[in-house]
DNA sequence: GAATATCCTACAAAATTGGTAGGAATTAAT
DNA sequence: ATTAATTCCTACCAATTTTGTAGGATATTC
């Protein structure tokens, strides 16, 4: 499950997302619309600044602006930047793999079910961007 | 991700299945087989028991068998029991359902989001079984 | 230089994870 | 009937992660 913190980012970067083009936007506005503890909100948002997702302005006029368009940022970046790896295992993630013990991976049965599982998850999340997610068309098609 | 306890219990359910047909297996041994710890491995086996998955014989002679033939035990019913909601929020869980808060579910397009992802990953995590887990077969159509 | 923002460091309560300890209950063999 | 073998139950505990909060430092604008 996302923690609480991702399902936030989300919802910070859906608001950026309906702003995309206006100017920054300051946190306060964010944490207002979308009901996000203020200070619990500098933290994510920093995250994401660093990670290169947004940027920043100071002072006066600041905030936070999207430094990439919502149709180019996919689930799964997000995802990545605030909760961590995407697949089930450790052994298996491709952004944040770490050996398992007493495990040999090419024989594993476990770790090649998980690798099919996190292909079709990945499928699905790398696909979809955060303009499909403030976009309500419904999508027939997968 | 997988708690390692759900690891444990894949291990465990993993030599079960190699065992299938050749009477109850002690704790001792699934531990000693799958360097699992043993007083943790009890409280995994018991709860797979609870939710039907296993039987269990105690005295000598005794131990645990599966109540399910490998390949009809799927793998999202083994990490619900475990791990929990396979669900990416609690608000598209189809077994651990939670309302979300602040949220209407017929216009958000996070929830139509993780509905897509929920289900790409469930048809693979219910399709594939402990029979595939143990048999080494690649599967070349996923 | 005052006001407005973000940024940084540190702390902390609560929940979850990954176990361990010790004995009770049941069954089988002698 | 006792003993040995096994699962089962209750309770505890340390470490880590999660979900925040507090307070001020830093940069920008007017």
């Amino acid at each position: 499950m996302l923690s609480k913190k991702t399902q936030y980012a989300f919802k910070a970067l859906e608001y950026l997302a309906t702003q995309y083009g206006k100017g920054p936007v300051k946190i306060a506005d964010i944490s207002k619309n979308q009901k996000i503890p203020l200070k619990f909100l500098e933290n994510i948002l920093v995250e994401l600044k660093n990670a290169g997702m947004l940027e920043s302005k100071k002072g006066k006029g600041g905030g936070y602006i999207l430094r990439i368009a919502p149709k180019n940022i996919n689930l799964a970046n997000v995802i990545r930047i605030i909760n961590g790896p995407i697949a089930l295992l450790p052994c298996v993630s491709l952004n944040f793999y770490e050996k398992c013990i007493d495990c040999d991976e090419a024989t594993c049965g476990m770790r090649k079910m998980m690798i099919i599982a996190r292909d079709a998850t990945l499928r699905v999340l790398e696909k979809k961007t955060m303009a499909d997610m403030i976009n309500n068309e419904v999508d027939i098609l997968m």
